[in-house]
DNA sequence: CTGTTAGCGCTTTCAT
DNA sequence: ATGAAAGCGCTAACAG
């Protein structure tokens, strides 16, 4: 009655995409309504004839079962969250990119939720209401939020299935994906070497970062092992933004004049480094060579170009969905991708390596 | 039955968030479900007094209605979709960001879906198939999907409403936010003018694409004025990336060297010029002044920093929201926004004008 | 292999 | 102002 009152409002004529519901496919296919549901869900206990008959059927329709109804009688929403407050939109989005592609394959659509908040506690519950509100199926934490414990733990209580994209490396019994950094970083600083800098520095985010100390351990690892030869003269931690590398980059230049490799956490104060110090007109890399992390676009398109550490964001990504929708695996399952260090002329390199017509979206 | 099951299965003891329905907030209440209901909607037909009791008590649960069963009864998702296929990832996030947060007030949650494919058929079949699946309220269109007209069009007659975000500005009978860019582009011309310039070129995104139409006649319409005193050299047009600007860029330089000029329709263009400018050793400002559009992270980042021009990204988004949710206002409801110059060194600047700690999201 | 029944948690309609 | 009943389109559980 309802559903006839909402044809009937309508001028009649054109093909009103009135919708189908599973009832007119099993009437039109002379089957129960079940078993179509069946094949739907690509259940056993329908004969292939029958399960062909009604996928064909369906085909030709165009018929698509109603994720309202199917989310209200499995308690499923078909729903993933991508929660995140990671400034670095072009990382977000290649993320998202790579959770889309392979959720919609499964019938899933991913909510990119950026949380609000500075305080992990503000954080925190915009994060709980979100997943109470969503009611998503599952959750990816993006870093840095998957690099706070008590946040983990906490949402982890919630009973959401989560999956935590880099982050700490301390067993949270939460599935994580991440990247090996080290071995990409002990390359990195050794070229460093190799062009014969002796006099590093080391610019992070927040100290307390794990990211950052992993990262910060990995270099001074590799100094260490030249007994002495090369030292980090200046170690500054920002918050992974533009403007805290600008401000710590231009402290670096001014306070050890001396330094002439600048290894930076991310790419985008890396390019503050850049460019703090191109506005004093100290060249990159003639005088000091700057290096970042995460080969964000931003790195190519700098002038010169930033050398970086690529990782393989959209793959992560990809798995990371296969991994949240997968029950079988165990709650502590951990992936670990390589990552690769891309050189180029902020350290010297002179041929052009990239090829700049690679973007997030393949285009 | 079902419920209990589930709640048998997990081992007892911890504080299970066993779902909290309609019934236990009407029971504990003692008032009838469709009360609760009626205050959960702020529908009439309740005493202040019951009303007020209601929302104490829901409150106190933490009682959140389920979605799921909401959008079975109503027919409605409470999803919205932002559908883009453009590269340019700070946008993407800023429009989705503004999006979310007006959304989220309303009771929504935003999908952000990137359309996939590169001729316009893929797109609109791959966006069709998201708007059937995904099943949203309403579709907020992203430049540059927003200009095609047949796409909106074909994506109109889908009864799904539809906000365009810029897009061109035929009369397609479907709501739209934009900018008003033209007085920007006089200003930004008549500065360049103010300098001495009379050799311009012009780098636009695709030939057919409307903004760049728009942009390019703006600009060619300020020069026009000059006499013949200031000229349009060269036209080029990219694909709104950086690799075009790249290779565009070089070529107008090679060229005309007598351009001193170049005003691009985008930052990622404009940075691709910088880039090329640079590469080959030729100054910026010095030699030849930038400019771009849109007024991306990127453009400020670059050293030079990029002159360019502001749109409200965030309000547009909030606004469009807004628009799509309000189903009082005429389908070809339009508004339009006023954007601004923002002058920088790439125009010759000498100060710093920015404040870099600006960011997307606020941190 | 196939069908029947009874819900999922809300909103709608219509009575009181 | 309030409530009882029916139903949204699908799936779970249990029959045949």
């Amino acid at each position: 009655m309802r559903q006839g009152g909402q044809a009937f409002n309508r001028q009649g004529g054109e093909p009103s995409p009135e919708r189908l519901t599973i009832n007119d496919v099993a009437r039109l296919a002379g089957v129960s309504k079940k078993s179509v549901s069946r094949v739907i869900n690509d259940e056993p206990g329908v004969s292939d004839d029958t399960r062909s008959k009604i996928r064909a059927l369906m085909q030709e329709l165009g018929f698509i079962p109603s994720r309202k109804a199917r989310a209200l009688a499995t308690s499923k929403s078909f729903l993933l969250g991508l929660v995140h407050n990671n400034p670095n939109a072009a990382y977000v989005m290649e993320l998202a990119l790579g959770a889309q592609i392979v959720a919609g394959e499964k019938g899933f659509e991913v909510i990119v939720h950026a949380a609000r908040g500075v305080a992990l506690d503000d954080l925190r519950n915009d994060i709980k209401q979100f997943a109470a509100r969503a009611g998503c199926d599952g959750l990816l934490l993006l870093p840095p939020l998957s690099e706070s414990v008590s946040l983990v733990v906490d949402l982890a209580a919630l009973q959401v299935p989560l999956v935590r994209i880099a982050g700490d490396e301390s067993d949270l019994r939460v599935r994580q994906i991440r990247c090996r950094e080290q071995p990409a970083i002990f390359d990195l600083v050794n070229r460093l070497l190799q062009k014969g800098h002796t006099n590093f520095a080391f610019l992070g985010g927040a100290s307390k970062s794990n990211s950052t100390r992993r990262r910060l351990s990995a270099v001074s690892d590799v100094l260490f092992a030249t007994n002495g030869r090369a030292r980090l003269l200046q170690i500054e931690f920002g918050d992974y933004t533009f403007a805290s590398g600008l401000r710590l980059g231009a402290e670096i230049l001014h306070a050890n004049p001396d330094v002439t490799a600048i290894v930076c956490a991310n790419d985008e104060m890396a390019a503050g480094v850049v460019h703090a110090a191109l506005s004093k007109g100290v060249d990159i890399p003639g005088k000091v060579m700057v290096t970042g992390f995460d080969d964000a676009p931003l790195a190519m398109q700098m002038w010169p170009p930033i050398t970086s550490v690529r990782q393989p964001i959209r793959a992560m990504a990809a798995r990371a969905v296969e991994v949240l929708l997968d029950p079988k695996l165990p709650v502590d399952h951990v992936e670990v991708f390589a990552c690769t260090v891309i050189e180029r002329q902020s350290t010297g390199l002179t041929e052009t390596a990239d090829d700049p017509s690679d973007n997030a979206h393949g285009y």
